[in-house]
RNA sequence: GCGGAAUUGGUGAAGUGGUUAACACGCCGGAUUGUGGCUCCGGUAUGCAUGGGUUCGAUCCCCAUAUUUCGCCCCA
């Protein structure tokens, strides 16, 4: 027997139901604050990443899936959805017209990993890049619809985490800042502590071992960083998430891992997940720098992005999702080959007006179907009968009530619809 | 990349170095001649993740591998 490859799942069953609600809720709201769909490969020329990711990041050092191609080609499965969307855009030239591109994307995304709770190998991801513009009102939009869609899956106790790294100076000034500030402390910091300050030392902020310790208590904290500007721009992106209504909280700590980050970044954490490891349901940030590092315009970006495995699970332990079940309207009934013919004209009616229905596929007796059909939880059972069905009429069975009716042949879809 | 735990039918699982691997749910068939769900009867693992080893004999002990799971790193 061939097992899916490790780190993989197949979404199925009741999963599915809640999955298919979670994609139809974010392509509604994404529809009305007016993004635009795409989808972009989910294999990219390899150096995408390395430039866009960065080379310091573990998502490209090691858990990227990474090939050649027959063409000799270097191919890198995308292990995020920013540098694919942020490529298309250079590579269409959208920054020619004077508009802002606002796109969302839903899809799959691989990271060579060692699969854990909440962690998959393949595991998929939606969120938005917004294109062209550096108006705070656009960082707050990004954030508040990232806010926005998890509240209306019904998640509640949503925090924003929100920092703000400020510009490319600001930003290498903090990071020296910092390197200073922990060097004469590094051996009293944590191992993977000792590592980081020379691979990404920002990342020592966020680190769970050090955390209750005063060296990281009293470190430099990016906003004293900040330049005037960067720091106007930050508050006024605070000033319009208060308009909206948004639940923040400034995290000084908030660095985000990838190195194309800078000004505001954020993350969205339930607080009611006990899971504290997972309860970063997603994040982002502004990346003006990307684009042109793309070999794009000197432009400027913003996005998030979410986790919707990590969603669908949160969702599975809430009592609203708990009771979810596949079902069907109607199960239509039959023993013999005429009745089976006018099963099949039957169904297909019901099923053109939209009613979910399902007939026998296994030639079972009558005993089987019932219980078939109480397996695909049906609300309403038709019944076929020779004998009725000379007089043109079928039996129509509510199996909650158990109450039956007969009905006119011609009526049934009518009848059905009108019962539901 | 590093560390811990686990792996027995469709499912939940019990179990033992020695002939037929409990029990329950589910499923299939029958009692019930074309209206079920209750009840009763019968059937449901030629095999205990895979490959080696120890042994007269291994599902059980040992080693390796795979997968699952929980951590670290990192991240969604």
């Amino acid at each position: 027997m061939i097992a899916k490859p490790k780190g993989t799942i197949d979404i199925k069953g009741n999963d599915s139901i809640i999955w298919e609600y979670v994609n139809h809720v974010i392509s509604n709201m994404m529809n009305s604050y007016n993004y635009e769909f795409i989808r972009t490969p989910i294999f990219e020329m390899s150096e995408l990443f390395h430039r866009s990711v960065g080379e310091s990041s573990d998502i490209v050092r090691k858990e990227t899936y990474d090939f050649k191609d027959k063409g000799d080609r270097l191919i890198t499965l995308r292990p995020e959805g920013t540098a694919g969307v942020v490529r298309s855009y250079i590579e269409n030239k959208e920054y020619v017209l004077p508009d802002v591109k606002k796109y969302y994307y839903n899809g799959t995304m691989y990271r060579y990993e060692r699969p854990q709770s909440g962690r998959l190998r393949e595991f998929t991801q939606f969120g938005v890049e917004v294109l062209g513009s550096n108006d705070p009102i656009v960082d707050a939009e990004v954030i508040s619809l990232q806010y926005r869609i998890l509240e209306s899956l019904g998640i509640e106790n949503l925090q924003i985490n929100i920092n703000s790294l400020g510009n490319n100076e600001s930003r290498n000034n903090y990071r020296e800042a910092l390197v200073n500030y922990f060097k004469p402390h590094i051996n009293e910091l944590c191992d993977d502590c000792k590592e980081r300050i020379k691979t990404n030392p920002l990342r020592i902020l966020d680190c769970k071992v050090d955390a209750d310790s005063s060296i990281l208590k009293n470190a430099p904290k990016t906003i004293d960083y900040l330049n005037s500007e960067s720091k106007k721009r930050f508050e006024e992106v605070l000033k319009y998430l208060d308009y909206l209504e948004i639940d923040y909280e400034v995290n000084p700590n908030i660095v985000r891992g990838l190195d194309y980050y800078d000004h505001t970044v954020f993350e969205i954490v339930s607080l009611d997940n006990d899971d504290s490891k997972n309860n970063v349901l997603g994040g982002g940030g502004r990346y003006n720098k990307l684009i042109k590092e793309l070999d794009g315009p000197d432009s400027y970006g913003i996005g998030f992005a979410c986790g919707i495995d990590r969603i669908v699970s949160l969702l599975k332990e809430m009592e609203l999702y708990k009771n979810i079940k596949r079902e069907i309207d109607v199960y239509v009934m039959y023993v013999s080959e005429e009745e089976k013919l006018y099963s099949l004209n039957i169904v297909q009616n019901l099923r053109l007006n939209g009613v979910v229905c399902e007939t026998d596929n296994l030639n079972k007796g009558l005993k089987g179907q019932f219980k078939v059909a109480d397996r695909l939880n049906a609300k309403y059972l038709i019944i076929l009968n020779n004998e009725d069905l000379q007089k043109g009429l079928v039996t129509v069975k509510d199996n909650a009530t158990k109450e039956e009716e007969k009905i006119d042949i011609d009526e049934i879809t009518e009848y059905i619809i009108g019962s539901l």
